[in-house]
DNA sequence: ACCAGTTTTGTCAATAGTGACAGAACGCGC
DNA sequence: GCGCGTTCTGTCACTATTGACAAAACTGGT
């Protein structure tokens, strides 16, 4: 169970991941994810069962495996912020900034929604959520003088500002009608109202 | 892999529990977690192995089984602050009266820092940190005149709270030296830096 | 091209975790 | 105690994951 997603060294290595990739989405899109056995997809791309293990951690991680690439990148976007920016600035500008793929996200997405365990979905969602505030601690962490005697100061604001981006992400599930301008207002209003304090007392 | 602890109803069952519970610590503490079978706790316990499947999600929720009794008790404490009292001291009364039972604390601690995956650990506490988010949600909309209305303002106050705490907890776990009282500090520091604004801009 | 060291795979053998279905045990009203 | 609907278990069969170890492919230097 420890998805240990081994990152690949060699170009051998990206090809037979990029021929896992296709073999899953193949049968994830034509027969369903529980449906298809990781045995079919190891088959399929032409490799052993056990080096499907070595290159993802389980047979769900195919579906988040597009994550890491959009951790990289906002890590990336949150660095070439300019310094002095406030934390909360730089990560707005860096969230509303990113390049969404909509084919590919339109695409997981259904699969996700329809056959995947709500469960299994939750625990990705604070998986990301625990990798956006060492994200955001690392910039921050970079940002300061004195980062060793700020480790708390520190630590609770990026997981602060996690946690309102997400409460966004959560409130906007559970409406009816979601558009992606909503997210955006609600992650928005979400971060600006912790800024000077908590919203509710 | 969803682990879903079923819930369980008569006497029969809880005393199947009981007995899984016991046979696991034993077997745990005398050959260590990893080295432990599910299906030797379950011939221990005098059931099949999927009968301890029914009962625990995993070989591992045996672990952290006191966990579901913790987060009742931590949502009862809520209930009974008084109206009108600020969440954060709210949280912080709940928090800090938790009656613990320093051996079994102890024990378990032990077992978890020696044989377990840290990953598995944090994976844990994650959840833990999503289920205190959401009791203390839930407070909040219990003391809310239009919870509706303020879904947005709720939901990220609970889960700020929630991340302060915890991120009160990551910087102890960081120390060399950990006490009771260093961690009990660090978390009240982390909720009053936020009840005004983020400690870091 | 050849050798030595490194990385990636395949094979084998266990353990972990689940779905489906039938029988056993339990709680309740008569 | 008896019959009946509900809950709990055992058995079977199968998929998911992982550790250990050896063979195969790949790399850089000569």
């Amino acid at each position: 169970m420890p998805r240990m997603a081994s990152p690949p060294q060699t170009a051998r290595s990206e090809r037979t991941r990029e021929a896992l990739r296709r073999a899953a989405m193949v049968r994830f899109l034509a027969q369903g994810v529980e449906e298809t056995s990781a045995e079919q997809i190891a088959r399929d791309a032409g490799v052993s069962l056990r080096t499907f293990y070595r290159h993802f951690g389980s047979k769900h991680d195919l579906l988040f495996a597009d994550y890491d690439a959009g951790l990289h990148w906002f890590r990336r976007a949150l660095a070439d912020r300019p310094d002095g920016e406030p934390v909360i600035e730089s990560v707005q500008a860096a969230i509303f900034a990113f390049p969404y793929d909509v084919d590919a996200v339109t695409q997981i997405a259904s699969l996700r929604a329809d056959e995947l365990d709500p469960s299994r979905i939750v625990r990705h969602m604070r998986e990301v959520q625990s990798d956006f505030a060492h994200a955001v601690r690392d910039h921050l962490e970079h940002r300061s003088d004195d980062p060793g005697n700020e480790a708390l100061a520190i630590t609770v604001t990026a997981r602060c500002v996690a946690a309102a981006v997400f409460a966004g992400m959560e409130v906007w599930m559970q409406r009816e009608e979601r558009s992606l301008a909503d997210l955006a207002e609600l992650c928005r209003t979400a971060l600006t109202s912790i800024a000077d304090g908590l919203p509710v007392r």
